[in-house]
DNA sequence: AGGATAGCCTGCGGGC
DNA sequence: TGCCCGCAGGCTATCC
């Protein structure tokens, strides 16, 4: 569910409703979503929450404990339906069921400050736990690929033009770019103009380069947009985003082109189900 | 190396 | 109304 823009958008809005809260307790309901240390320290009972971070599609929470010491941190993952909601005092969330662990929150002065919920009811999301975040970063982060919104991916790009891979399959390689996934894989393919099935041994170094322009571009306006909500996803205070009025192939196919009219094509590339333009993209 | 496949889960829409 | 089927935004393991 959750790629980039939509975790992005998550992360943006607990930036600025956590931080500087404290863990009063955690709720675990079904332990199997954690991996690593699951006890009460590891999730950051009595810890005071600051600035989330984000790599790809993976967020990272960290907590602060007692001055010097330092941060622990943990991955939420959220897969293909996890949520991670922010509900504040006497606020129930809109739906009670699959909620796997709720940390209750206080103020500095420890007034309730409401709660934030980890919910995923197809449970393919979870929960890592670290003791520092450059534990996490470590085990988690430094075997992906440059995150796919910062710097520009064309050098990236051109590191496979050997590679027989479809340039679709490469896009959605998190060792290769992180934070892309079929959505915006087929919404940037669409803007560069640009096949998913070609190899990208047969791209020119221009197409790489307006390739990864156009990642960068849909990622920023799907930013903008506050995400694209199918089904699951939510942003943290359970609206939904408005990028999916956007989409110009994703969801399409059959349906005519916004730019030229042709009927879209669909199909599968990389395992995964694909949408483009016979007209359009070459 | 990278393809295909299966598996992890639940929910929903379509066809009957 | 209900049942069965296929499909869904992610990712991993295994085999070839």
């Amino acid at each position: 569910m959750p790629e980039l823009p939509e975790v992005e958008t998550i992360r943006a809005e607990l930036a600025s409703t956590i931080v500087g809260l404290r863990v009063l307790n955690v709720d675990v309901r079904r332990a199997g979503v954690i991996r690593g240390r699951r006890d009460s320290a590891a999730l950051f009972e009595g810890l005071t929450l600051a600035t989330p971070r984000r790599h790809g599609k993976q967020l990272a929470l960290l907590g602060e404990g007692a001055a010097g010491s330092e941060p622990r941190a943990m991955v939420v993952h959220l897969g293909m339906s996890g949520q991670l909601l922010r509900l504040g005092p006497e606020e129930a969330p809109v739906r009670s069921d699959h909620i796997h662990v709720r940390w209750e929150l206080v103020d500095a002065r420890g007034r309730g400050a409401g709660s934030v919920i980890f919910r995923d009811p197809r449970r393919f999301g979870g929960i890592w736990t670290y003791d520092s975040f450059e534990q996490l970063y470590e085990a988690r982060w430094s075997g992906l690929g440059p995150d796919a919104a910062g710097e520009d991916l064309t050098p990236r790009l051109l590191e496979y033009r050997r590679s027989v891979r479809s340039v679709k399959a490469t896009m959605l390689d998190q060792q290769v770019m992180a934070g892309v996934g079929n959505i915006y894989a087929d919404e940037a393919l669409f803007e560069a103009g640009i096949r998913p099935q070609r190899s990208m041994r047969r791209l020119k170094p221009t197409e790489m380069g307006r390739l990864a322009a156009s990642i960068r571009a849909v990622l920023e306006r799907a930013i903008t947009a506050r995400g694209s909500t199918l089904r699951d996803y939510r942003t943290s205070g359970g609206e939904s985003g408005g990028f999916q009025m956007q989409h110009q192939v994703y969801g399409r196919g059959g349906l005519a082109c916004r730019r030229c009219g042709k009927a879209l094509r669909s199909g599968v590339v990389g395992q995964r189900s694909t949408v483009w333009c016979p007209l359009c993209q070459r």
